[in-house]
DNA sequence: TGTCAACCTGT
DNA sequence: CAGGTTGAC
């Protein structure tokens, strides 16, 4: 039975990236609710799939490492020519069976020769995916220069950073998004893949798929297929995405839309169900390339109420279109084009799950506080 | 334009 | 109620 890399194991081939912490936190940014994909299967480290492989992450404080697990197809089998995912039996609930001609992979002791060019290809795979030729320590000086707030929480959430993510993924998993929050979103994105997408290998005993294509989820099976599994309304919505996806546009028509303006690719999105103004924004920000596209949320809108005394819609009910605009221009008035990745730091700083970095950085704070020149604190917690 | 209920399911 | 969307006043 293959396991999960662990770097301080030894027992499995590592390659590694010069990256700097402070340009890439793997914790804030995979479990940050942009990607529902990653799990931890050890500490600090990540396991997920990408590309069409199943990957495992970790890093150091000047070095990313990552381990790469060959698919039983072996590397020629990736996008392209994948195996079908039946829709047929399985589509009850029930786990996928036919997995025990998984072959045992034999690559425990590095024995598996990968060629230089296919290290490359999976190098410039991660760089892509995290997009590391983004100066993330620059914009944070930009966003902090120009933004208070932003100065204070961005010193205590660093490395939070976009990830270039693939539209199919991203759509289907924020339709499935809507009135949910993040554990339950990646249980169910976790039963979509296992169910309808194409198995890559087994790691302790965890079944890796890849996400299924529109194709698969165009099916008109789909939507019951998809109740059974406790995914509710949003079942419609997603098999109806992928069938008018199929029927008017093609297979590549959400790819396509990187080479399009952001509003333009915001509007383009927002015909298909299920996929409103926020959806599209999350889309448009996490895998179509579109920096300038700010999420919001009712978390996002307390937040500009909160921390920035955002007038718009202070005095409504509901987060109506226009208020959703004025949120959004405010956002990128303040912090300019790359205005969704400063959005996702204080988006990361306001999760529960994180709060504990906050009273980690207030004893760090006391300490200084201490040390220093009692009379001088304020000033030396905001230069940091 | 802005407001509201309904939509599924789990905590 | 939860990181929303839709359809109807």
């Amino acid at each position: 039975m293959s396991q999960h890399a662990l770097l301080s194991a030894g027992a499995k081939a590592w390659r590694s990236i010069p990256c700097f912490r402070a340009e890439l936190r793997l914790d804030l940014t995979l479990g940050c609710g942009q990607t529902f994909r990653w799990r931890e299967t050890g500490k600090d480290h990540w396991t997920g799939v990408m590309g069409g492989r199943v990957w495992t992450l970790t890093q150091t404080e000047d070095t990313l490492w990552y381990h790469v697990y060959s698919s039983q197809g072996g590397p020629g089998l990736v996008n392209g020519q994948k195996r079908k995912a039946g829709l047929g039996p399985q589509c009850s609930g029930k786990r996928l069976k036919g997995m025990k001609d998984v072959k045992e992979e034999d690559d425990e002791l590095g024995l598996d020769t990968v060629s230089s060019v296919q290290v490359e290809k999976e190098e410039k795979l991660l760089r892509d995916y995290f997009q590391l030729s983004v100066k993330l320590v620059d914009l944070y000086k930009e966003w902090s220069s120009a933004d208070q707030h932003f100065n204070h929480t961005g010193s205590i959430f660093t490395g939070v950073r976009m990830l270039r993510q693939d539209p199919v993924e991203c759509l289907f998993s924020f339709i499935c998004s809507s009135n949910n929050h993040i554990s339950r979103i990646q249980g169910m994105v976790e039963r979509l893949c296992n169910t309808l997408g194409t198995p890559l290998c087994t790691l302790d005993d965890t079944h890796y798929h890849d996400f299924p294509s529109i194709q698969a989820l165009a099916d008109s099976k789909v939507e019951a297929c998809l109740r059974d599994l406790g995914f509710g309304y949003r079942a419609r919505f997603l098999q109806q995405s992928a069938n008018l996806i199929m029927s008017s546009h093609g297979p590549d028509w959400l790819h396509s839309l990187r080479s399009v303006p952001y509003l333009q690719a915001r509007e383009a999105l927002r015909t298909l169900p299920g996929v409103g103004l926020k959806v599209a924004d999350c889309v448009s920000l996490m895998s179509l390339e579109k920096s300038e596209a700010v999420p919001v949320d009712t978390h996002v809108w307390q937040i500009a109420k909160r921390d920035y005394s955002c007038a718009a819609g202070s005095g409504q009910k509901t987060l109506t279109d226009k208020v959703y605009n004025e949120i959004g221009d405010f956002f990128r008035k303040l912090w300019g084009p790359y205005a969704g990745w400063a959005h996702s730091v204080l988006f990361c700083a306001d999760l529960k799950k994180f709060q504990n970095l906050k009273e980690v950085a207030i004893k760090e704070e006391k300490i200084v506080e201490v040390v220093a020149d009692p009379e001088d604190v304020s000033e030396s917690s905001r230069c940091h």
